[in-house]
DNA sequence: AAAAAGTAGTTTCATTTGCAACTATATGCG
DNA sequence: CGCATATAGTTGCAAATGAAACTACTTTTT
């Protein structure tokens, strides 16, 4: 290792003032938070029912939409193909899912839930709200609206905003 | 109006399907933003300095503490030990990071940002401050404050909860 | 209708990540 | 002191992920 104990060269001594303080910079903290929910609720998902989040989602979206194909539902639950591909695979082997020929697309198929499929979501449904409404206790109605219209305003900003980071990513070649 | 989570939805509609609607899930709403937050942003530091964000939080942190080690770092970045190991060793090898040995414990290893490891930093910190205001562009003062407060407020809810979800998963065996 | 272009979904391959084991040092305790 | 336990940080390996190429089919163009 390193020199033990040698001077401190000038250009390695900080100005405190330049620095971002990273606890309250949001992008840090929209990470954190989404992280530590993923987390536990993913935790609770396999460990229940040895379901990915990808999973999850595709299930739950076709239990209100049966018959999506998967390129319907990728959007939807913001996966893209190979995830798509990859969790449908994993669930019509473990038996919840059953896929079925679109007619009018023989590439397409056509995805429907299984007996043992709908199970699953009959399951985890109550859970994963109880978990959603355990994070939200001790907001008000009045705070869920508000927040919910952040979030909302947040996603729609996050969007837009990629155009400015690949307008800089362009600068900078 | 759509009903918003568990509590409204309760009271304005019942609801009849057994599928949980995802778009209104929270967490699949703060993940999906942190992911479209997270992409941008981090293309913007890799495109420009070929930095992760692990290597970019830790940038940060050492900007405004110089000479901390890694393990305390990590709690702070909210990096486990393998993610601080291996950004900092490309840190070091960008020569952006010096490592000086602590005669207090010979494990630990100080970290200064170098001349190079401050430019980095003065360069992406306006760049991460626009993006961050601009994110909240159309956010009132008030608004952002109550932006702040609901994230603590959830942030210290999932990590109560990861106790709920751990007892559920103990129960599934 | 044949050629070209586009799309649904899969597969391959390279990179990233996460876990467990490991090294080296430090601390606690009989 | 000397042995057991804990900690800082690293490494190796296996699984997850992402980009790009690929297959099979469909739509558009001429």
């Amino acid at each position: 290792m390193i020199p033990v104990y040698g001077k401190v060269k000038a250009d390695l001594m900080t100005d405190v003032s330049d620095a971002l303080y990273l606890p309250r910079f949001l992008p840090y903290r929209l990470t954190k938070l989404a992280g530590a929910v993923s987390r536990s609720i993913a935790g609770l998902y396999s460990e229940m029912f040895d379901l990915t989040i990808p999973e999850w989602r595709i299930v739950a979206i076709l239990g209100s939409h049966p018959g999506m194909t998967a390129r319907d539902i990728g959007p939807l639950a913001s996966l893209d193909k190979v995830s798509m591909s990859r969790a449908i695979d994993r669930l019509v082997k473990a038996g919840r899912l059953e896929k079925r020929a679109v007619t009018a697309d023989r590439r397409a198929a056509a995805l429907y839930l299984t007996k043992s499929g709908h199970d699953v979501l009959h399951r985890i449904k109550p859970l994963a709200q109880e978990y959603e409404d355990r994070l939200l206790d001790d907001f008000t109605v009045e705070e869920i609206e508000q927040l919910d219209d952040f979030l909302n305003r947040l996603d729609a900003k996050a969007d837009e905003l990629t155009e400015f980071t690949g307008k800089i990513e362009e600068i900078a070649g």
